[in-house]
DNA sequence: CCCAAAATAGAACACCTATTCCATTTTTCT
DNA sequence: AGAAAAATGGAATAGGTGTTCTATTTTGGG
């Protein structure tokens, strides 16, 4: 007696049964079992053979495990590991490619739309390999024990600062966008005490008036948290905490996409453990 | 006499080599060139039997267009198709579950962080697939004929005016942001005329004073290009033209980086456009 | 501790694989 | 137009494929 409808025929779904059976099976068909989902694609490309003995058991073992999953047979099941690759998002330069193809979008707009698109997808890659999970949790500490936090970020970086004033408002989180209107930057920050925080955004060129904003407040002892391009900046140095984000650019200008998830991630992370402590 | 070393590895190399080669390929073999370019998958993971019927081949010819690429067979040549494959970029839940596999990264301030990355790339995903290339070219076309560009985005969409107004200033192009400094929204657009261009941004719930300030200008005959998400968005029906961002969100917030996209490609595509006239 | 049931290893098998080879057709050059 | 060269189709082949089958081992309940 067979299952006759109830065979997945996509990776989650295969992969949500062999979870679920997975347990209760036999010694080298969970074997096969843990190797199959750590290695799909060698289950993908591999011959019954050769997946035997990368998993260490016998060919005939893959056709058990494949029937025990609902299958008629290995090659049946190896599909299902093929699709899972045919399915896969396309990567940058496969995407230009299409593009390319498509002569009637080849506007010079269009180009360029793409190309900040890629930039972005791009910037974001990078970031989530390369963020510490240590440093966004100690930062998102600092920030949070913060009485008032004051966002420091001029010129380039000031769409970023503006992004988190409004959002901390909306969360109701204390906070002050230092906007230098009316040249009152210093004195906008002058209320700023080591019970608060700076949140410090500048990348190169630095905006000078960032860099001195910062060293005033470290001077007088505000814990300081950086978004910098790299740790020879000078907001990275004075800062309990500094994230070094490597924007990816299109035709010289930079994404701000990545600095941009960062930002939308410390406010809400900080709201979040503020609502905790209640 | 065959090449020893300069057998393409990788699937860009390949093609390459194909593209080079192509041309000069009798009717047969550049049969199998275009097919297995136009079916990258199909070659990846089907048999030579199956290729040459899909492909309307000979077996044979498929061996023998291999060997013509430099490579000892089919099967070799075949490896690069695979290789490719192996080598796409994961997808957004493979993504997510991978950081679930890595238990340390799992704090909540992670969750968040890898929750707004994701999102960021499908918004932009999204809006590359929907974007149309025409409704791109004639937005730049009436940005670019603009004497000024005000820019009016109030809000949640602020950071982005603000963004542009740094970023045309940068490029010289004339410009004026609308920031409602003193309440003085309307009396800041006060000097458009049809020969200059309001570029507004505004998303639900639409501020109200966008909406007032859009149908203001509207009502003195200045050009209106709208970024907003949906056709109902009251800044969209007064619109020469108008785009539809859908940002995906993370729990409930929304991601912004498809609009900076396009907000990015906007002014650089106008600066170039402007630079050209000269 | 024993025995029935389940699980496994590995040989056997039928089928399908990529490749080779050669007769035939098509192209190219004189 | 004719001869030489290149390209092609298709049959032949040797090797590898997934699967089946059975003897043997392992497991688990009384």
């Amino acid at each position: 007696m067979t299952d006759f409808d109830d065979i997945p025929r996509d990776f989650p779904g295969l992969k949500e049964r062999i979870v679920e059976r997975g347990s209760a099976l036999p010694k080298r068909l969970s074997q096969v079992a843990i190797y199959a989902l750590e290695h799909p694609d060698e289950v993908a490309f591999g011959t019954a053979a050769s997946i035997a003995v990368a998993a260490g058991v016998q060919p005939s073992t893959l056709v058990r495990f494949a029937k025990a999953m609902g299958y008629q047979g290995f090659s049946e099941l190896q599909e299902v590991f093929r699709t899972r690759l045919r399915e896969r998002v396309l990567n940058y330069d496969e995407r230009l490619e299409q593009l390319r193809h498509h002569a009637h979008s080849a506007s010079k707009p269009n180009v360029i739309f793409h190309g900040f698109s890629n930039a972005a997808r791009k910037s974001i890659d990078i970031l989530q390999e390369r963020l510490e999970p240590g440093k966004l949790d100690s930062a998102v500490q600092i920030l949070a024990s913060a009485e008032t936090v004051y966002l420091v970020g001029l010129r380039r970086s000031f769409p970023i600062s503006t992004y988190m004033s409004y959002a901390f408002g909306k969360l109701n989180i204390k906070n002050v966008l230092i906007d230098a209107i009316g040249g009152q930057a210093q004195e906008e920050l002058s209320f700023a005490t080591g019970n608060d925080c700076v949140l410090a955004i500048s990348f190169t060129p630095y905006a000078s008036e960032t860099v001195a904003l910062v060293q005033a407040a470290a001077a007088k002892g505000v814990p300081i948290v950086s978004i910098t391009d790299s740790g020879f900046s000078p907001i990275a140095s004075r800062a309990k905490v500094w994230f070094e984000v490597t924007e990816a650019n299109f035709e010289g200008f930079r994404s701000m996409s990545a600095t941009l998830a960062l930002a939308m991630t410390l406010t809400v992370a900080v709201a979040e453990m503020k609502s905790r402590r209640y």
